[in-house]
DNA sequence: CAAATAACTAAACGAGTGTTTAGTTAAATA
DNA sequence: TATTTAACTAAACACTCGTTTAGTTATTTG
């Protein structure tokens, strides 16, 4: 019943098909919790078959995490600007992710498990979130430089905040996926910028 | 080797090593995560030996939450006040978190854990967030009463934010102690408060 | 056409799981 | 003193798990 050997197109559906199904099941109930039955039953092959494409579970975890990061936008970049620019992009990103339940549930889910320090998925959260509230540190100061800060918190406090905030509300969501993210997003800068800042971020929110 | 049969302090006190174990336990690797065994092994008897204590694995997860939560204060409570001495209250709670690793790991690894519908704390972690959160929006009401707020967000949307800060600064408290979850909290105020509200706030933090 | 190989399956392996059963010990009770 | 019972242990039960091995099929390559 072997597929064609060559056929690469075909190979790579299949192991996307793979990746989705594991991001399914991974996502309800995290890496401890799930078997690579659920997710061989789900594509309707064996567990071997998975592994004959993925080394082992654990790296099977960190492709489907590799893959989703991919999809999402570069998150926030330090550039020539006075940090509005990267506001937006944060909240385009909320709203977007306001669509997608099972990336939400992935990694808000896997975040928390993965503080265990013998997870596989350990060191990928680690780095994710330095870099996460590096890029946040770097908007705040350009917020900063550009006189929009209504507050003296550090932006290193301002980022480490933002990070908590985004965090809690996608764990609160999915309890209760009425929780508005998007909007809590928005009152937490209104919050924090000054009139001018609010002005430049509303002028730009439509 | 059987220890008295009707000592009662005796009975009473292996129960506690027990819940202390398996708090041990399920904080670093959450419940699915964890074994019996490994319970078992901290306290110095057999899995079997746990169960004639506990029924299964699921209610003595459950058994250890309800522990902890008895010990922690009644969370906030709405009464006359205007709101102050419950803000006092719940960073008093944030001081004595910090000193407690155990136990935010406990409840941050799970909360998330337990987000799966057919998770054994499923339903009281949902309880739970509903009763915070119901807290807050009461605290942010008072607040608001005693013309405190320099924000006009809803005390619901005020409450949401609170508790997703906290939540979302436990989880990186875990990744990085450094974190320093009071003076995140109190900053937060002081974003949320009118000049007012902040100096009563500030006359009793001392 | 023959050899090599991709894409699997079926079956087994060994380890670990939560839980149950049957027994043991020693103290409390009648 | 005899019986009952709390507090266990040792052993087994019935899984489930991730992973490995050996084999099968079908296609591509030499």
């Amino acid at each position: 019943m072997a597929r064609p050997k060559g056929d690469a197109a075909a190979t790579a559906a299949r192991r996307e098909a793979i990746l989705d199904a594991a991001l399914q099941v991974f996502a309800v109930a995290g890496f401890n919790g799930s078997s690579l039955k659920q997710v061989a039953e789900i594509v309707g092959i064996t567990e071997a078959g998975i592994l004959h494409h993925f080394k082992n579970k654990g790296t099977l975890l960190l492709e489907v995490l590799k893959r989703r990061e991919e999809l999402g936008r570069p998150v926030v970049k330090t550039g020539q600007s006075n940090g509005i620019q990267e506001v937006l992009e944060w909240i385009a990103i909320q709203k977007e992710n306001s669509t997608l339940p099972g990336i939400i549930e992935l990694f808000t889910i896997l975040s928390a498990e993965a503080t265990a320090a013998n997870h596989p998925a350990h060191d990928y959260f680690r780095e994710r979130y330095n870099k996460v509230t590096r890029n946040f540190t770097g908007m705040f100061e350009l917020l900063k430089q550009a006189n929009f800060l209504a507050t003296d918190e550090s932006p290193e406090d301002l980022g480490a905040s933002l990070v908590a905030l985004s965090d809690g509300l996608q764990l609160q969501w999915l309890l209760n996926p009425e929780v508005d993210m998007p909007k809590l997003h928005i009152q937490f800068f209104r919050t924090v910028l000054n009139d001018a800042g609010w002005a430049a971020l509303q002028a730009r929110l439509g």
